[in-house]
DNA sequence: CACGTCCCCTGGGCGC
DNA sequence: TGCGCCCAGGGGACGT
C-alpha cells in the first residue's frame, strides 16, 4: 500500500546508507526459481544485468512518484537501480535476518545487500509484487519518462489542471485519473479517496463536469494529504512497514478510507472504480 | 488513445 | 480446527 508519502519516508531513512559500497548480494530462492520459469520475479532484467550492483557505491538516493532509486557509482561508471514497492515491499538496514521481528518480512525476504560498513540492506516482499531494476538513466526509465511533475515542482499544478482540461479525459471518472501517474506522479488508491473528499469532489464526477477551480482544490487536497502523511510517519495498514520496522500513524487520521461514516457523521458508500475500492459521501461530495 | 479485464501473489478474516 | 473463499491493490499485458 505505500504512497508517495511512505515511499518518501523509506528513501529518507535509507538516507544512513549513502557513502556505503555493495560488496555482495544474495537473491531468494522465490527470486532464482521465478527467473528459471521467466518470470522476473522482483528483478525486472536478466541477474546477468542485476549483477552490476557489486562493488558499486551508493552516491545518493532519489525518488519519482512511487518509485525510489539508489543512485551508483562503480569504477567511472554512474547508474541507477530503482525499486518499487508494489503492494508489500520493505526495506530494513540490519546486522542479520534474525533482526527482522514480524516473521512474515523475515520469511519473504528477496534480496539481500551486504554493505561495506558490515550491515545488510534486506528487501522484503511478501507478495513480491514489487521491482527492483538497474538502469542507465533515471529520465531514460518509461514510467518515469512519462511521469508528470512532482507535486513539490511548482509547474506540477499547472500540469495537473491541463492534462485534465485537454479534452483527452474528458469523459473519464476522476477517481482513478488522479491515480495515473502521467497526471500527478504517487496518488495510490488511499489517498485518491481521502483527497476528493477533502476537495468535496464525487468520485464518480466526469472529468469534463469538474471547473478548473475545483480541479485546483483538489490538487491542494493532495498536497494536503501527502503533507499530513509525511507528518504522522505514513499509513500503517497490513503491509507497509518503516526501515526500522516502525509504524506510522496516518491510518488513524483517514476521513473516508476503510470507514462507515465521514467526520460530519453521514453514512459513507463503496464503489469498485477501475477494480478498487472506493469511499466517498455523497452528502459532502458533488 | 483510453478503458476494461486479467494477472501477478500471500496472508488475514470470515462463514460453515 | 480447518477448509474454501474472498479481499487487499500497484502496475503491466492484452484485447476492444
Amino acid at each position: 500500500m505505500p504512497e508517495l508519502p511512505e515511499v518518501e519516508l523509506v528513501k529518507r531513512d535509507l538516507e544512513k546508507i549513502v557513502g556505503f559500497e555493495i560488496i555482495d548480494y544474495e537473491l531468494s530462492d522465490y527470486v532464482l526459481n521465478g527467473h528459471k520459469g521467466n518470470k522476473r520475479t522482483i528483478v525486472k532484467q536478466s541477474l546477468q544485468e542485476f549483477s552490476r550492483v557489486q562493488y558499486s557505491t551508493i552516491y545518493s538516493l532519489g525518488r519519482r512518484g512511487k518509485y525510489m532509486y539508489f543512485s551508483l557509482r562503480k569504477e567511472q561508471s554512474d547508474f541507477n537501480l530503482v525499486a518499487h514497492l508494489g503492494m508489500s515491499g520493505a526495506f530494513f538496514i540490519v546486522n542479520n535476518l534474525d533482526e527482522i521481528t514480524e516473521k512474515n518480512f523475515k520469511k519473504h525476504w528477496q534480496v539481500i545487500f551486504r554493505l561495506s560498513n558490515g550491515q545488510i540492506l534486506v528487501y522484503s516482499d511478501i507478495r513480491r509484487f514489487g521491482e527492483m531494476r538497474i538502469v542507465d538513466s533515471i529520465e531514460g526509465f518509461k514510467p518515469i519518462a512519462e511521469m508528470a511533475p512532482e507535486y513539490t515542482e511548482p509547474s506540477a499544478r499547472a500540469h495537473f489542471i491541463n492534462t485534465l482540461k485537454s479534452g483527452r479525459y474528458n469523459e473519464s471518472f476522476i477517481k482513478p485519473i488522479i491515480m495515473d501517474a502521467r497526471i500527478l506522479p504517487g496518488v495510490g488508491n488511499i489517498y485518491a479517496s481521502e483527497a476528493l473528499y477533502i476537495s468535496h469532489i464525487l468520485p464518480t464526477k466526469r472529468v469534463k463536469n469538474i471547473s478548473r477551480e475545483r480541479l485546483s482544490n483538489l490538487f491542494d487536497a493532495i498536497v494536503e494529504v501527502f503533507e499530513l502523511s509525511l507528518s504522522y510517519g505514513g499509513s500503517t495498514i497490513s503491509d507497509y512497514r518503516s526501515v526500522t520496522g516502525g509504524s506510522g500513524e496516518m491510518q488513524n487520521k483517514f476521513k473516508v478510507y476503510g470507514l462507515k461514516t465521514c467526520p460530519e457523521g453521514h453514512e459513507l458508500k463503496t464503489k469498485v472504480m477501475s477494480g478498487r475500492n472506493t469511499y466517498y459521501c455523497t452528502k459532502c461530495q458533488r
